[in-house]
RNA sequence: GGUGCUUGGGCCGGGAGGUUAGGCACUGGUCUGCAAAACCAGUUAGAGCGGUUCAAUUCCGCUAGGCACCU
């Protein structure tokens, strides 16, 4: 059966030269798992692999998206599974390279298959959301889906909607869609986890900030303005500076806060995998 | 040497004689289509010694540190 290495680990622990090294060894390209740097318009902030690490090893799913284009762990999944489908043709081992857990989750485990639901229903619930306050669609998520409205946060207004939008478009539960089983892969997976001491791990964080800047991220969020809104932009590096170009504070908050907020995400990557018993983990 | 002010967790900082400050930082957790998202939770104190009081981090005194001014 042939074999998919999955390098995966918190944001700037040295994913990319990892999976460069490894790519070599099985004569493999590297397929990203990245929700960010798939998007083509933000080069910078989501450190991609450069240049000249996409000439020496084919990437997949690096650039290839538009922010404008809303993109889902859900499509990531039917995308990933044709390519990799293509790939073992000729192939015993791909390698993976990424720090989207719910990503690869996705590939391995599969998403359950809910319905596609009229983007519009969301729309009215954020409509109603901010009308009616988030109490009033929980009521009724309690009503249409009372397993679910159970086990979910009930502050978390995210998963409120979502679940309320597949009951509302789909005429049933949200949970009724939901099965305890994850999917079969015509593939073996092989999870390798990169990790660093927390105090590394930060260092090179705090420094790989300070080399966007240098090269240029202020400029590129600020080209980036006019899609501020969209999912895509929601971005840890971009959110921060256009709060800075709104006046909210000096650019060198921004950059404190990019750094912090960049901590934070490293640090919920690494327990979000913390439940994964499949990950061999390596200390780097 | 003298006088006055001051001292609080890793940091900032309001209080108040008895009850949770709050924020930041840090740490832990949740997760089935926005996931670099969204949400939840936790940790650390009152410079030292003595006094007043039923009760002191809060009031008083002394000692030590800090700041300002004076000689």
């Amino acid at each position: 059966m042939p074999e998919l290495v999955i390098v995966l680990g918190p944001t700037a622990v040295g994913k990319t030269d990892y999976s460069i090294g490894l790519a070599h060894e099985y004569g493999s390209p590297v397929i990203s798992c990245d929700s960010r740097q798939i998007y083509r318009e933000m080069k910078i902030g989501t450190a991609p692999p450069s240049a000249e690490q996409l000439a020496a090893v084919p990437h997949y799913f690096i650039g290839t998206r538009s922010v404008t284009e809303p993109y889902t762990a859900g499509k990531y999944e039917l995308d990933a599974l044709a390519l990799l489908d293509e790939l073992f043709r000729d192939h015993s081992t791909l390698v993976m390279c990424g720090g989207s857990g719910l990503y690869i989750d996705a590939l391995c485990n599969g998403l359950d298959a809910f319905p596609d639901v009229d983007p519009q229903i969301r729309e009215d619930l954020m409509t109603r959301l901010e009308n009616e306050g988030l109490e009033a669609l929980r009521f009724e998520l309690r009503r249409l889906d009372p397993q679910t409205y159970e086990s979910i946060d009930p502050a978390n207004r995210q998963r409120v909607v979502r679940a309320l939008e597949v009951c509302i478009g789909t005429g049933r539960p949200f949970s009724s869609y939901k099965t305890a089983a994850a999917r079969e892969r015509p593939f073996s997976i092989r999870k390798i986890g990169l990790t660093r001491e927390r105090e590394e791990l930060y260092d090179r964080i705090n420094r790989r900030v300070d080399l966007m800047m240098e090269a240029g991220l202020e400029e590129e969020a600020r080209s980036l303005i006019p899609y501020r809104d969209l999912p895509a932009l929601n971005t840890v590096g971009y959110r921060e500076l256009f709060d800075c170009f709104d006046g909210k504070y000096p650019l060198e908050e921004a950059v404190r806060l990019i750094k912090r907020n960049t901590r934070h995400y490293a640090k919920k990557q690494l327990t979000y995998w913390g439940r994964d018993d499949s990950i061999e983990w390596m200390q780097l």
